[in-house]
DNA sequence: CTTTTTTGGATTGTATCCAATCCTTGCTTG
DNA sequence: CAAGCAAGGATTGGATACAATCCAAAAAAG
């Protein structure tokens, strides 16, 4: 089914378990990341393990200090907020500058997406449901030729967020049902309705979350 | 003058001289650069390159290829253009939520800016003008307690153009007095004012860059 | 008893060494 | 003569070893 990840170096290993480790809560914010314990854990030797923690900084899920290494950062509610506001405003301009570009291929993709995302729903598989929803949101900007932003989406899209354990059933419903609308914008040819779509969609789920999160 | 930047690790200091030199064009967009010799030339072991390449990666200077090592990323027109669009973007609406936050000394401290800036041009110091008109910009946004944007705005305000050595006199005198500008839609308390001046401010020297750069 | 100093352990930062990978060049073979 | 293959060098990725720094707790001085 989800095609096994595949990774050229051990760095990149390493920086996929400590992201996972971050969002699973078993380092906390605020908490220091010993260099010693996360190598011995995965059973790797520190290099990887510090470049790892350097990809991690520039992700924004970790902060260095000087000589005092990698702390875990803090996401608090407002943060969130943040986060939100400016996924939407960022991904809104990427899909309306990437619409006109998408090729039937890329079109048809994305119908299958949702399709795999209403069967994610009936078998209650979120984890499922998240790798497609990130596929779908990726594949839809595909076509603008900005790279920055795209880079910056992408971050977004991936990152802390998407990852905490509280999107119930029912946001995966709702955002399924978004996703619909988006499909029928992109058969309208029009790229300014797509990016309100997109920016309500991302900035609801964003009030769900910290909603939830109190 | 210039007080004299102080590193923690040498690591630090390697990423600075990096930097500098893919500024400087000693190293050109596309260039691989080979870790020994980077390691050879600043005298120290590879081990603090590797990471300053990590550090690089991060600033969107360089791209990591998996066994292939660090490429000096370059950059087309189209690529400025998106760079200083987003810039303005972003850095508007940090503005916005900083103006009503700042200090009387912050602003007393943009004034100073300023002032220094004006001198500048008047001794031709384009290496200070750069400098003082990032102060500046960093200072006008101080306010704003949105993390993120702020960690963007400030690579876009000290990433690649700001370095290009085609900022001519000129530019600078109409650029300080935009600066003056923005200082009197501080003093009217007008923090929608202030986000077009700056957007536009941006904008046009995104421009300018542009057309020089033919 | 409080404050300062020192001292040792813990942890990060840097160097050196070894292994894995890639790319080029030259040889072999059809 | 061309195409494919193999071997070697160049370069990166990872492991181990050593030095510098920080922090806290214990010892010494007031």
């Amino acid at each position: 089914m989800n095609q096994v990840k595949e990774f050229h170096t051990l760095q990149e290993k390493v920086t996929d378990m400590i992201r996972e480790s971050i969002f699973n809560q078993v380092y906390k914010p605020g908490e220091r990341l010993i260099q010693d314990e996360l190598a011995s854990r995965f059973g790797v030797s520190r290099m990887p393990v510090r470049e790892a923690l350097r990809c991690l900084e520039r992700e924004g899920l970790v902060a260095f200090l000087p000589h005092k290494g990698a702390q875990v950062i803090g996401f608090r509610r407002e943060d969130i907020e943040e986060l939100y506001y400016l996924r939407a405003l960022l991904e809104g301009i990427t899909v309306q500058k990437s619409m006109n570009f998408l090729t039937n291929e890329d079109k048809s993709g994305l119908h299958l997406f949702v399709k795999k995302m209403d069967q994610d729903i009936e078998n209650n598989d979120m984890d499922s449901f998240i790798s497609h929803n990130h596929q779908f949101h990726m594949l839809l900007q595909k076509g603008c030729d900005w790279k920055k932003i795209k880079l910056l989406t992408k971050e977004f899209i991936e990152g802390y967020p998407a990852h905490v354990p509280s999107l119930i059933p029912k946001t995966m419903f709702v955002s399924n049902e978004e996703h619909k609308q988006m499909l029928r914008a992109l058969e309208l040819k029009d790229p300014i309705m797509l990016r309100q779509l997109v920016e309500s969609h991302i900035m609801r789920a964003g009030n769900a979350l910290t909603q939830v999160i109190e």
